[in-house]
RNA sequence: GGCUAGGUAGCUCAGUCGGUAGAGCAAAGGACUGAAAAUCCUUGUGUCGGCGGUUCGAUUCCGCCCCUCGCCA
């Protein structure tokens, strides 16, 4: 029988941890994560991470396994998972990818140009370069290394902008130039079987609204508490997980309970939006859209 | 009951020296090649509280009424 890698992907909330969970469990599944945030350790309340008992069940990789100052990408994530999806198939398993994070199944399944990697240090100056600078003249910078991407991308795109100075800065190769390499699939010709889990954007609002509460519950407060304590720099990527600067501002006292509980409920809904309009208009080879 | 300040977009409010109105947020749609839970783009008709009056024309000025906030009783 052909190997076939299944994912199921969605909107945050619209329940494809537990999905997984189901078929893995009756299909000597394991489950591989495909969400950029719940890769890291610090925030499981927050992240919504499949909860222990669920771990126990079926083998779950790629959760929770990075330190919260280091930095995951795309290709990172995708020479993980890789390696993750050979290991299931040495073992006769079958790997399941779950997760929200679209751009990711999209790099899994389409490929990505090759690209060397920028040294860290030209990324840091860049950064700091684009810190107080503005996005016109940052534009305008482009124009002048990748006058075909600085077309592209909106002068107000201050992050991809500055993707295409610190490419351009080096390699001394435009980013357009690059990203006109052919794409090059991680898996080669592996076949996948895209299962999207769908939603009504009302009867979404509904489930994140009760997870959103559920997750006050649990006591994220105290985890976003003992984030903030162990002093981690402010630029890490777990300070951008949605609501860590919501409950942070709870914390501080500058807004009540219910406006917090509200606040991370709105933003969640307006990701969960984005995620949606990925998943239709980018991710070209989903096979089936299940309408919960 | 008296006085005051208000009633304009789903919300908070701006504005119109009289020619039927616009910001922020929300919402909807969209973009997406190593930060993606990121980043960015597009979209604004609403009895301008109600009824009258003045006027060629009123959301704007005048009168009455209704409602809300605050103060005084």
């Amino acid at each position: 029988m052909q190997k076939k890698v299944k994912i199921i992907c969605g909107a945050t909330a619209s329940g494809k941890s537990a999905k997984a969970l189901d078929m893995a469990f009756n299909d000597n599944g394991v489950i591989i994560n495909a969400d950029s945030q719940q890769v890291y350790k610090d925030l499981p309340i927050l992240t919504a991470m499949p909860s222990v008992e669920d771990m126990q069940k079926v083998p779950h990789k790629l959760y929770a396994f990075i330190d919260g100052t280091e930095r995951m990408d795309v290709s990172k994530w995708c020479e993980f998972a890789v390696c993750e999806i050979k290991k299931a198939f040495e073992n006769g398993q079958q790997p399941y990818i779950v997760g929200g994070t679209g751009f990711y199944i999209k790099a899994l399944t389409e490929g990505l140009s090759v690209i060397p990697s920028v040294p860290a240090k030209i990324r840091e100056l860049v950064r700091k370069e684009g810190l107080n600078a503005k996005c016109s003249d940052l534009h305008n910078i482009l124009e002048k290394y990748d006058p075909d991407l600085a077309r592209k991308v909106a002068v107000n795109d201050k992050q991809r902008i500055l993707r295409g100075i610190e490419v351009f800065r080096a390699t001394g190769v435009p980013l357009s130039a690059w990203q006109r390499n052919k794409k090059i699939k991680p898996l080669g010709d592996m076949e996948f079987d895209i299962d999207f889990i769908d939603y009504p954007m009302s009867e979404l609002e509904k489930r994140i609204k009760l997870r959103a509460s559920l997750m006050f519950d649990m006591g994220v407060v105290d985890e976003v508490k003992a984030l903030f304590n162990r002093g981690y720099d402010e630029r890490s990527g777990v300070f951008k997980i949605l609501g860590v600067k919501e409950i942070k501002s709870f914390i501080d006292g500058e807004i009540s309970f219910d406006e917090v509980v509200a606040k991370l409920a709105l933003i969640t809904r307006q990701y969960a939006k984005r995620q949606r309009t990925f998943f239709k208009t980018q991710i070209l080879s989903i096979k089936n859209t299940l309408i919960s």
